[in-house]
DNA sequence: TTATAATTTTAGGCAAAGCTAAAATTATGT
DNA sequence: ACATAATTTTAGCTTTGCCTAAAATTATAA
């Protein structure tokens, strides 16, 4: 009577996705945080590396079910059902990402493929438990906000540090492009997501600056200033 | 941060398995150990609750990738090849069973369908991390043992408590089936994984025994020795 | 305004992994 | 031994998610 006996264990229809529609809602809600209204196919191909007409089929049954609004040739947005596991699956995402780094110390730039896989696993209890286990951060390893379990996700005035003046202070939220030597050189400067950073000078010239970290004074260019991210409060 | 670059991380070409590829080598590998020579194509159908004509299929798939041999109306073999896919997705399934319980406290018998999720993961860095994390257990929460990192899996002398005569002993590895009130009934007896026990006395009659548990003396009935694996060196 | 360019959709195909129904092969019982 | 039962395979269909090529629509620029 219903070809697939293995159906009846999803008990909650909602999070009945598949991989390839949580990536397109998860890549749909990250080009809705950039710009507002509805979302173009191109766009959605394009952060998917993927081709248009796929997107098309993929956009067609998300719409069907009722996770975004599609108009031909206008685009998608997401409905607040599509909008919500979206959020989840980033929730899931960043959290996996601090287990990563915090537990099994991984460095900042080494986790993204695997989280990209950990964020499917479904198991609420398991999110539950982890974001428990990791003392319920806030932010991931990048300095991302991590959404809360309702799929809100704190918006927060994350901003590079060369755009603090003199005497402002931030945390250390992220970096902007992360590569190895850039990680080893904030190692050895004692910077890491959560650091205390001040800036004690800038110099109007070159944007280099000398700032405060911890009880000691570090001496940075526009270029590092340029790839960190700090959130003021 | 780093939207959606799809990244070719597959170096090992060995493993570009899909799930339902490594889900049968994982079946057929416990079907191995349970009896010697082929694999009956309505054996593997059974294990997998699917049907022996998808089973054909994948079995010519997974004999022409020389994973396993072959023969039409006759069964499958695991290739080494195939047997170590299969005993790393298994080695997997136990390490992430481990974090489930001693890092998370989930019980033991929730973790199954979780790790069943978790197994999938492809990443040797992930796993070597993790297998360092949980101090490189021999064991999974249910006694069985965790293959090497070689795929080689230590066959060892599990066998039920009520088979241990007076005055041997052994270490508690798992359950044979779990329920909660089980599972409540030895956490009241202070017997969990690594729990050395030692047989005090016997009854003949009813299978009874007292046995040592650390410092205390305990009794218990003979369903509740019938339940329970330890390992005798 | 209209021709051309860009975007988007449709149509048709492919591979994976499952299914059913029917055919082929092997096993069993008397 | 041989009919029947059980097992296994084949053939053909379905869905998912992608693709290419062509058609449809919208945008742009002279």
């Amino acid at each position: 009577m219903f070809p697939n006996k293995k159906i009846y264990l999803c008990i909650n229809i909602n999070s009945m996705m598949t991989f390839a529609e949580e990536n397109y809602l998860k890549a749909i809600f990250h080009l809705e945080l950039e710009s507002a209204g509805e979302i173009s196919t191109n766009a959605i191909a394009e952060s998917m590396e993927t081709k248009p007409s796929s997107v098309t089929d993929m956009v067609q049954k998300l719409a069907e079910k009722k996770m975004l609004v599609y108009k031909r040739y206008k685009g998608a947005q997401l409905t607040d059902k599509g909008r919500k596991i979206a959020a989840s699956v980033i929730r899931k995402h960043r959290l996996w990402e601090v287990f990563l780094v915090e537990k099994l110390k991984f460095h900042w730039d080494e986790v993204h493929d695997i989280a990209e896989q950990l964020e499917h696993i479904q198991s609420d209890e398991l999110i539950t438990r982890l974001d428990k286990y990791l003392g319920s951060p806030d932010f991931d390893p990048h300095g991302d906000p991590i959404p809360d379990k309702h799929g809100v996700l704190k918006r927060t005035e994350k901003k590079l540090l060369s755009k603090l003046e003199k005497n402002q202070q931030g945390v250390c939220v992220g970096v902007k492009e992360s590569n190895s030597e850039f990680l080893q050189y904030l190692d050895k400067k004692k910077i890491s997501i959560g650091t205390k950073i001040k800036v004690l000078g800038k110099e109007f010239f070159d944007g280099s600056m000398v700032i405060q970290v911890g009880k000691d004074q570090s001496f940075i260019s526009k270029t590092v200033a340029d790839n960190l991210y700090v959130q003021t409060q």
